[in-house]
DNA sequence: CCGCATCCACATGGATACTG
DNA sequence: CAGTATCCATGTGGATGCGG
């Protein structure tokens, strides 16, 4: 939607649906592809270890998240066709350029989680009418 | 992520309702939050304005999504009690820092984002029967 | 062991109408 | 202008059961 030619942002719209930003951001933004990205690691994880690792995912959205993220090349699947069938995933190259960027966001999580948790505690203690969940 | 207090990445568990990247995820994983950021820029902008420069955004979207930011001490409202009142958004120090992380995103994002699409066309045309949507 | 299919609960977010 | 309030469509993701 809103697809303005120009490359201007102040004048433009910034969102736009073939904005690189937004494109990855759909991506990424949910609430598993950052966790399994991060559990993948360098090696070579099986899909059970996977979910051991990333507690908490349910193994549809392990499965549909490892899907999306072979389909944009950045997660390698590979089949070892064994007696009890064996998967292992990876990152890509690609994948694992993606660390990153990623790590970045960690980085700023880490450092800035206690200011972040004050602002809220303090902001929920000034105005007591608005409960924010 | 994936990192424990103990820093053992494959024995703890990684997704903890407190782990620092969950917290943020969880808040600059939404629809509008990156955008907004993103808008801001360095400068004060009154909520019209930022509702033009994140065209798509409903005044709904874009007052929670401020108003979140406010809470966690990333972006600085203010109010000129003028004739039509006037509001000025802007980020705060804190909230600037944001900016960084998020750029090296969306440098990654810009940089791969023609390999992710190969990779996904490639991929839709390999397996015709599971289009991913 | 790995994964697909189905059903379903809930949160997100858009449209609309109204206030100060 | 800058919200607030409400209703509602949709998507996300969890639970469960089955299949290769």
């Amino acid at each position: 939607m809103v697809t303005g030619q120009d490359g201007s942002v102040l004048r433009g719209s910034p969102y736009r649906a073939d904005c690189p930003t937004r494109r990855i951001l759909d991506r990424i933004g949910d609430r598993w592809t950052v966790l399994i990205v991060g559990a993948l690691g360098d090696g070579s994880v099986r899909f059970s270890d996977l979910r051991r690792r990333v507690e908490g995912v349910s193994q549809k959205m392990l499965t549909q998240t490892l899907r999306a993220l072979e389909r944009d090349g950045l997660v390698q699947r590979t089949v070892h066709p064994e007696v009890p069938v064996r998967v292992e995933y990876s990152l890509t190259e690609a994948g694992r350029t993606l660390r990153e960027p990623l790590r970045a966001l960690e980085e700023w999580s880490i450092v800035h989680l206690a200011h972040v948790s004050a602002s809220q505690q303090a902001h929920d203690r000034t105005d007591r009418s608005q409960p924010v969940p």
